[in-house]
RNA sequence: GCCGGUGUAGCUCAAUGGUAGAGCAACGGUUUUGUAAACCGUAGGUUGCGGGUUCGAAUCCCAUCACCGGCUCCA
């Protein structure tokens, strides 16, 4: 008897009926057998090794397939876990799960807390055990409360745990085995695995840290181990290098160098200070943000950053949010509160007078600061923080103008992204289990989000449940100038705040409507943003954001009074420029320009007087020639005015 | 908040129980410089803060604060 298979190509192939993906392999070709590490089998990764059925579709993986790197990196977090319990046989383990380029592994490691010397220790018994090339079989469990009786005996109570939660999903167990067939390590695990373990060529072991059972803090305390593996020592060095180009860019070691924020014990963690430097860039984004937002008929609103306990009452934030909120203070006997948020203060705005139909859309923005409580062991330079300034606007509108709504701030996002050099990803996060408000107006507003994306051509991935218990919303990841994944903008249709407050507004009808209430930021915090940014740039912002634009080098006392004019003229256009009148060598002011990341520096010496200009030196492309002042005028002001990354 | 780690001069880092040190930066002087570091000198620290052990503590112990890596949460 023979079955019939689907490949990849739309060709069909018959083979016999108790073939694995490996046979199938083996009858394509040699060489693919040789590489073949699991199989597509219908859409799912399978191990190599499965029965194929008849009509099957299947496709086999090897290295070469982007998807592949999955079976690597799961199987690698089974080694890691044979080596830790080889080394620490008290060790329990929990779970291994892979995650973006790599894979981490839970153990509860009795009265042992990891070091740095044990990763190398661990490390050098991984590669032993992917060096013996094991091979890893699935078996089925046929008796799961023996085996359960068998996890319990050997005090595995989180495999334990996983195995009684799973026990109706047909569970299996992976054995690894020796050369000579015996099984030296098993584990409870769903697959699918790499056939042997000599696949496993190039990992490392990052990191390690606490964490909890199932993430639950009221559960066991474990240790994490962090690993990455890749098909090849290449991809493995290239990735290790990234994370080092990563760890350069870090704003908070950035800002040492370049002088741009600070935090301080006597003021408190999670509570920045901006330099010079960095409110110069600050105050040009905001600049920025404030034209974009006037011409996209918005206006601009101030609140106050305390408020009446009242109002959080009614917004119903001192419930679903007083945690994060800070303790009340007393002002006159009532209690008072940090604002955590700024829409109730635009909702007090709008309620000051009747609105009418022909008055929506109304578009409050606020780069509104806000203080909210974050657990000390969160805060993170400039991107996690206590006290920061959303750009927040609350848009009010009828339900007829709600997806144009939408639409315009999807587009003031493109916009805004663009400019700062981001690429983006929508996620449209719809309806969670538990929600408020009726479904109907779920719907219609999942379906503006998703019209208004669609109508833009805006590519949409479904976060099915991810909506807030208030609102759906379409969130925007980032992908920075060395591809991290960021934060960014959120649009959110409130479904819940015009109740609370009872929002109106009067229709043509001349009766009262219950308004619709958007909430959005584009940046976030200025914080969190700027922060990123200087990521982003690695330090270098562009000519339009760097808070010094260029510098003035003199080669000699004498041409400091060109120098002044070279200056003058360029503060004259709006730029933000100084002379170096240090008495240190031309060399060494470059130098100290590079580092400081100025875009330009313009050297004037005895050639540069005679010629009405300065020689130009970018600090990238270096040293670019002589031109005079009216074509570096020119050069500058395009290069600004375009905003170029 | 929890687990682990770290805390020495403005910055980067030495000094593992025996007198706290270097480079850069700062300051003073000399140098007038041509595209990524001129030369000489000066000053700078109750070793995060508070206790303890010891003849003696940056070093060992306790407590506390902050930071770092995560857990968790999120702008």
């Amino acid at each position: 008897m023979e079955i019939q298979v689907n490949l990849p190509d739309g060709s069909k192939r018959s083979i016999e009926q108790s073939a694995t993906a490996a046979d199938l392999a083996k009858s394509i070709a040699q060489g693919l057998y040789r590489k073949a590490v699991g199989a597509v089998i219908n859409g799912e990764i399978r191990d190599l090794f499965t029965p194929l059925a008849d009509g099957d579709t299947v496709k086999i993986l090897t290295p070469d397939n982007p998807e592949s790197i999955e079976l690597l990196r799961h199987t690698s977090a089974h080694v890691m876990a044979q080596a830790v319990q080889n080394i620490f046989p008290k060790a329990k383990i929990a779970i291994g799960p892979t995650i973006q380029d790599g894979f981490y592994y839970d153990f509860d490691i009795p009265e042992h807390a990891l070091t740095p010397e044990d990763l190398d220790k661990i490390e050098v018994e991984m590669k032993r055990i992917a060096d013996s090339n094991q091979r890893l079989v699935r078996f089925n469990i046929p008796d799961v409360d023996a085996q359960l009786s068998e996890f319990r005996e050997q005090g595995e109570k989180y495999k334990a745990e996983l195995l009684e939660e799973h026990r109706d999903h047909e569970p299996t167990l992976y054995h690894m085995q020796d050369k000579d067939g015996k099984t030296v390590w098993n584990d409870l695990c769903r697959g699918p695995h790499l056939p042997s373990t000599n696949h496993i060529k190039a990992f490392k072991l990052l990191k390690f840290s606490g964490s909890y059972w199932r993430g639950d803090e009221k559960k066991d305390h474990l240790q994490r181990i962090y690993a990455t593996a890749w098909w090849t020592k290449k991809d493995l060095d290239d990735y290790l290098l990234k994370l080092e180009e990563a760890e350069k860019r870090d704003h908070r070691k950035l800002s040492k160098q370049l002088d741009l924020f600070s935090v301080h014990d006597e003021v408190g963690p999670g509570l920045v200070f901006w330099h010079p430097n960095l409110a110069t860039v600050r105050a040009v984004i905001e600049d920025y943000w404030r034209d974009e937002h006037r011409k996209r008929g918005y206006d601009f609103v101030f609140t106050p950053h305390i408020a009446s306990e009242e109002l959080y009452k009614i917004s119903g934030h001192l419930e679903s949010y007083g945690e994060n909120m800070y303790s009340a203070m007393d002002i006159d006997g009532m209690p008072y509160r940090c604002k955590p948020m700024n829409c109730p203060g635009h909702i007090m705005i709008y309620k000051t007078r009747l609105r009418s139909y022909r008055d929506l859309p109304l578009r409050f923005a606020e780069l509104g600061t806000v203080y909210r409580y974050e657990r000390s062991g969160v805060l993170h330079g400039m991107l996690r923080v206590r006290g920061f300034t959303q750009d927040d606007s609350h848009i009010f509108c009828t339900p007829e103008q709600l997806e144009g709504e939408i639409n315009g701030i999807l587009d003031l996002i493109d916009a805004l992204m663009s400019t700062f050099g981001y690429t983006y990803k929508a996620y449209l996060a719809t309806r969670p289990e538990k929600f408020i408000g009726d479904i109907a107006e779920w719907d219609f507003a999942t379906e503006a989000l998703r019209n208004a994306a669609k109508s833009r051509g805006l590519e949409c991935e479904i976060d099915e449940g991810g909506g807030a218990f208030y609102a759906p919303k379409i969130d925007i990841k980032l992908y920075d100038a060395i591809g991290r994944e960021w934060q960014g903008p959120t649009v959110q249709v409130d479904l819940n705040l015009p109740n609370r407050f009872d929002v109106n507004f009067i229709g043509d009808d001349n009766s009262r409507h219950k308004v619709i209430m958007i909430h959005r930021a584009v940046l976030g915090s200025m914080e969190r943003f700027v922060g990123g940014l200087i990521e982003h740039y690695a330090g270098a912002f562009p000519l339009w954001l760097a808070p010094q634009q260029a510098i003035v080098l003199p080669i000699a006392d004498r041409h400091y009074e060109h120098g002044e004019k070279v200056v003058k003229e360029l503060k004259e256009m709006g730029m933000r420029v100084k002379m170096d009148t240090r008495s240190e060598t031309v060399n060494y002011r470059i130098r100290e320009a590079q580092v400081e990341q100025v875009p330009y520096m313009l050297v004037v010496g005895d050639k540069e007087v005679a010629a009405d200009g300065a020689a130009v030196r970018h600090r990238r492309e270096g040293d670019l020639g002589i031109l005079n002042l009216a074509d570096i005028k020119t050069k500058f002001k395009e290069e600004i005015d375009s905003k170029k990354v």
